[in-house]
DNA sequence: GGTAAAATGACGTAAAAGTGTCATTGTATA
DNA sequence: TATACAATGACACTTTTACGTCATTTTACC
């Protein structure tokens, strides 16, 4: 038997989600709350799973997360929205959601992504997946493998990103200026770029760190 | 009617999979192949979307991706295989495949995901989805909403991030050298640094581009 | 044993960057 | 209406950068 609890201000979806959830054999819907203020007072700890929405009154969905975490830390979360807009998804699961289903989910889909989160998984709708891989493609940095810097070189590169100057480095490093000055200067020959900040730029774009 | 092509070495799975999708109804198995190169040299183009195991002899799936893509734009094309490990499924995603299924898929779940993909969607198991959850989390820049910047130092920054120089970002914003110091110097502030790469740097990582 | 690359270091110089101080104008917002 | 902030621009000054040229030592490889 799968507990569950809604967290969701529309009441006739709440009811709707809510009798869905008792006529299916094998989930119970333990409690139901229409804000996030009320729900994190009042839960009672014994859903396995919390279906919460995003646009709530006040308090939202993403930033009632970390609060609901903070009392119940195995509780599994999926957002049930109808936002697909590629910030409110990264903040959602950058906040920690277990998954994220759109409200127009097919109600079998919904209750079988209850099941999935439970043993593990993560659960999304193909659509949000869609999202989520386009969003990856964005922001994983492309390794160039083309670009072959030395080792003493990579490590210089390293600590230009972490903000150091030349003269920090030369510090760090146990070396002269001079030759930490050269060795920025082998960098920028071989990244193709005439300053520390594009060096740390394309360090960063291309997974050079 | 769905039409797929499998790639795949291992003969038993490969007939298995094409009595299954033969035997269900709404989907026909036009082609399959036991290698990438068999397979993009004498792909029909009849197919919708293609099965595709990623370790291959010779030529990896993934590497067969582009070479696909060459050929047949429109064709989706979804993972089909034991690997989890995290880099595989990066190199995967970012060589643009559709979907990334684990050959223990249950059946059902296999064929709605073809059918998912070809409206749109990504096909993947909950487990994958969790670890692309988790990749995803350690790749995305964690906003900084603590620091606001004008609408005009914000585009000083994009620039900076771009790689140009004091120089070049007035010119490109028509206005002078010395009022783009001025911005970045307020930059510097804000962001509480003391130069230009520090201050890229933090631009990235902090998710302020 | 010679060649190449890497790592180290130096001198010089023009250009750019970083920082302090100041001023004007426009636009909100309390 | 006063106050704050954003955007614009300027001058001065010191430090740092970027780049050219050069040299020594070590390591790796054919």
């Amino acid at each position: 038997m799968i507990y569950v609890t809604i967290i969701e201000d529309h009441q006739d979806f709440r009811e709707g989600l809510t009798f869905l959830l008792n006529a299916s054999e094998g989930y119970t819907c333990v409690d139901n709350f229409g804000s996030a203020e009320e729900a994190i007072s009042s839960l009672s700890g014994r859903e396995d799973v919390i279906l919460l929405d995003i646009n709530l009154p006040e308090l939202s969905g993403i930033e009632a997360i970390p609060l609901i975490r903070e009392k119940h830390p195995q509780v599994k979360i999926i957002m049930l929205t109808v936002c697909d807009d590629d910030d409110t998804i990264i903040q959602a699961i950058l906040a920690g959601a277990d998954g994220y289903l759109l409200k127009k989910t097919a109600p079998e889909k919904l209750l079988s992504s209850l099941q999935d989160t439970l043993e593990g998984g993560s659960a999304m709708t193909p659509s949000i997946a869609n999202k989520v891989f386009s969003l990856f493609k964005k922001h994983v940095p492309v390794k160039n493998n083309a670009i072959s810097l030395s080792s003493r070189e990579s490590e210089v590169l390293q600590l230009l990103v972490e903000g150091l100057d030349t003269a920090k480095v030369a510090k760090k490093l146990f070396i002269s200026i001079q030759t930490v000055r050269n060795h920025i200067r082998h960098i920028y020959k071989k990244l193709q770029v005439h300053s520390k900040s594009q060096a740390v730029a394309k360090a960063i774009k291309e997974g050079l760190v």
